[in-house]
DNA sequence: GACAAATGTAATCACTACGGTTACTTACTA
DNA sequence: TAGTAAGTAACCGTAGTGATTACATTTGTC
């Protein structure tokens, strides 16, 4: 969904876009938006004000935003779960199995990231350029 | 959690293990542990028996098993969400980003897949072996 | 064959995360 | 000053998952 969102503001290329207007192409509700785009914010991917004619825009040219810096921006829990109760710390396998697997997983985290980090979000606008033209589906 | 349990399981080297010993290192109830099994099963990866004095061993050495193929046999669901709605078919963005977002987050998993492959459950063992040996705690 | 042990499995509950919705406040432009 | 748009709080519904209980089924041992 911040993919999307920041994929609209690409294609309007610096003009201000309201949360309503986000909403309506995501199909879902301007609130929503806006709880993202606070993380957005927060992560300096976008600028966005208050008042009548404004709204959010990117703060950086969408060649220079790849999808790792959206995926930190936007994802807070780790994407391997960890039970919620500790192992029996009794148990020679439990009581210190957590902090290996916590580096393993650490690791293929980072092998993610490191892969997202080489599709920009240029890359995505314009794949999706290329596949309204060539007929797929005509845009509107 | 799957990770935790097949450690167990390399531990004690081909003895078989009921499910409610696994609970116990995992300080969880028998029944997860066995809802566990039933897709490291399908997998190949344990060999469950019923009946008095067996339960659950690895099919294969720990020096053949690599967590990639823990996640995916354990995981089914995408670790990239999309949202429940589908987005606004007559935006230009919206009407085609989602197959071009599955053609990269599918690139990540797999790389993140890839990373998780350099690692075996023998080398989790010997993680913990040694974690317990340096006498970080003092084992039981 | 009877009994005990262990898995398979269904039903239910609690907790958490997240999207969705409404309503209200705050800030900025015209 | 009026209107527009974001910030934000409160609440709901849904889905996923671990936890628990209960029961059927299978297997080994005496």
């Amino acid at each position: 969904m911040a993919v999307h969102v920041l994929a609209v503001l690409a294609y309007k290329e610096g003009d201000r876009v309201t949360s309503a207007f986000l909403a309506g192409s995501v199909n879902t509700n301007p609130v929503i938006i806006r709880r993202l785009l606070l993380s957005l914010q927060r992560a300096r991917l976008v600028d966005t004000c208050k008042g009548a004619g404004l709204g959010s825009r990117l703060n950086r040219s969408p060649g220079r935003i790849n999808l790792a810096e959206v995926y930190r921006a936007v994802e807070e829990v780790e994407p391997f779960a960890s039970p919620s109760r500790k192992p029996n710390a009794a148990c020679p396998v439990g009581h210190c199995i957590r902090e290996e697997l916590d580096r393993v997983f650490a690791s293929a985290e980072k092998a993610m990231e490191h892969d997202l980090e080489k599709t920009s979000l240029a890359d995505v606008i314009n794949a999706v350029k290329a596949s309204g033209a060539c007929g797929k589906k005509r845009a509107v």
